[in-house]
DNA sequence: GGTAGACCTGGACGC
DNA sequence: GCGTCCAGGTCTACC
């Protein structure tokens, strides 16, 4: 692809392969991580353009992200881009934040682990969060693929976008569930659609930057679809580190890495209590301590492929590996370090 | 406040 | 290749 393109200046210590390989969504459409090019591409709705962005890090990391794009904008539509990308990669979180988290968790300090990989929108983060309630990750896999080719739209190049709110908010049920296969998903997600699309008061009050923990917390448990966990998940896609979104993985690392014992509900509490003392970094504490464990049994993130180790995450095959690897994370301290 | 059962899909496994 | 079992979080009804 013969492209237009601009830079974006990160942060010092931002690094593209690290920091967009940190969290599973990813591996989710329209996102494609290219493992030969380290790049990452997928298509950006501009209000009622799409266009389609190929990000990379030329020289390295802390040198400006070259951004690609599959046709020229106007500098109304490449400020709405970059706005999309800098959520996207959370460029906006700067060093002081990493810092800060770094000093309360020193284990993540070295290879500077602090960021985590999210949508360009809101709406897209809520809908990935709910295609990955009561389902196995190949099966999420499948529901965003799907999503974006049946219902999402193709920039010149043919680099697919995420549904938009407006767009889910008129698909029929039957669509959603026959071709996209999200089953019982469908009307939650229309509804959920609609909520985003009408901008009602739920959604202004989550959107806001000055909303408490509780408020967030106690609003986005009244959408339709989400839950305890799908609620703390959508919490730190927003940058609230504090509640952990604890399911089947939860109990799983509490098992066979942190060595717990006892009923679902027992270690949940204890994994719980053991990321507690993290406060407000609790989530990135425990995230990356799974996520370790999963590069230790598959590889490094950057080398993971959508298509074929980014489907094997289900829970036999994480089994068989960890069998295999015989793993234990990085030792947590007791405390978080003083000086928070 | 706690719990049981339904909701769907797709992977795993046995035959 | 087919049938069966199981994993997965939310929601509702019920106690």
């Amino acid at each position: 692809m013969s492209l237009p393109f601009s830079s974006l200046i990160p942060p010092k210590d931002y690094s593209l392969a690290r920091d967009v390989c940190s969290y599973g969504y990813f591996l989710l459409a329209p996102n494609r991580w290219n493992v030969q090019e380290q790049s990452l591409s997928r298509a950006l709705t501009l209000d009622k353009h799409i266009v389609g962005v190929v990000i990379t890090q030329p020289k390295g990391k802390g040198t400006p992200l070259r951004i690609g794009t599959d046709r020229a904008l106007s500098k109304q539509h490449k400020a709405l881009a970059e706005e999309q990308i800098r959520r996207m990669l959370r460029l906006d979180e700067d060093e002081a934040h990493v810092r800060a988290f770094h000093k309360v968790d020193p284990r993540w300090k070295r290879t500077g682990r602090a960021r985590l990989f999210r949508s360009p929108t809101l709406f897209e983060d809520v809908l990935k969060t709910v295609t990955s309630c009561n389902v196995t990750w190949p099966g999420t896999v499948q529901m965003n693929r799907r999503l974006c080719e049946v219902v999402g739209r193709a920039s010149p190049s043919g680099l697919l976008t995420f549904p938009t709110s407006a767009q889910l908010a008129r698909t029929r049920p039957e669509t959603l569930r026959s071709r996209c296969r999200v089953g019982y998903r469908d009307l939650r997600i229309i509804e959920l659609s609609r909520m985003f699309a009408k901008r009602v008061p739920e959604v202004r009050i989550i959107e806001d930057p000055a909303t408490s923990d509780d408020l967030l917390h106690e609003t986005l448990l009244s959408l339709p679809g989400v839950g305890p966990y799908a609620a703390a998940n959508i919490m730190q896609l927003l940058g609230r580190y504090s509640r952990l979104p604890l399911d089947s993985e939860s109990v799983r690392h509490g098992r066979s890495v942190l060595g717990y014992k006892g009923s679902s509900k027992q270690i949940m509490r204890r994994v719980h209590d053991h990321f507690a003392p993290f406060e407000s970094h609790a989530f990135r504490s425990y995230w990356f301590e799974m996520w370790v464990h999963y590069e230790k049994l598959q590889g490094p993130a950057h080398t993971w492929e959508r298509d074929t180790t980014g489907t094997m995450f289900t829970a036999s095959q994480l089994k068989k590996l960890a069998e295999a690897a015989g793993h234990k994370p990085p030792k947590a301290p007791k405390r978080p370090a003083p000086g928070k």
